[in-house]
DNA sequence: CCACTGACTCGCG
DNA sequence: TCGCGAGCCAGTG
């Protein structure tokens, strides 16, 4: 089974980075959400921000992984080409607790997830 | 192999 | 606070 390259681990490669940021999106706790790239370093994959939202969008909805909590850096839902989507995530959140400012942003401060809080 | 794209992020003005 | 441009890395054609 050892082999210098195993195209098996090669083909399931994409397939294993998306898993792991699904891991840790699962650990974002009710109520809190956290930012692509924040998940992407605890994937300990930092500079992969935008491989998260890749790896969400080829995600199924009928995962345990709680998508809707991860939103952009500046605390927003990010734009995809169906914007019901971003209105479906933003609803999810509300219904968690999390509130959106006049302009659609969510304070970082108080609902942006933090490792050991 | 090359070029384009993208659910991102940061720095500047 | 907002808009624009550059940097980033991997997937896709």
């Amino acid at each position: 089974m050892s082999r210098g390259k195993a195209p098996v681990k090669a083909a399931g490669a994409a397939a294993a980075r998306a898993e792991l940021f699904h891991a840790v999106i699962r650990k974002i706790p009710h109520g809190r959400v956290a930012t692509y790239g924040q998940v992407a370093a605890l994937a300990g994959l930092p500079r992969h921000a935008r491989h998260v939202g890749a790896a969400l969008r080829n995600l199924d909805d009928e995962g345990a992984v709680p998508w809707h909590r991860v939103v952009n850096a500046s605390g927003r839902v990010s734009p995809r080409d169906d914007p019901t989507c971003s209105a479906i995530q933003r609803a999810l959140l509300e219904q968690e607790g999390v509130r959106f400012d006049a302009s659609g942003r969510i304070d970082l401060r108080r609902c942006g997830w933090r490792a050991g809080r």
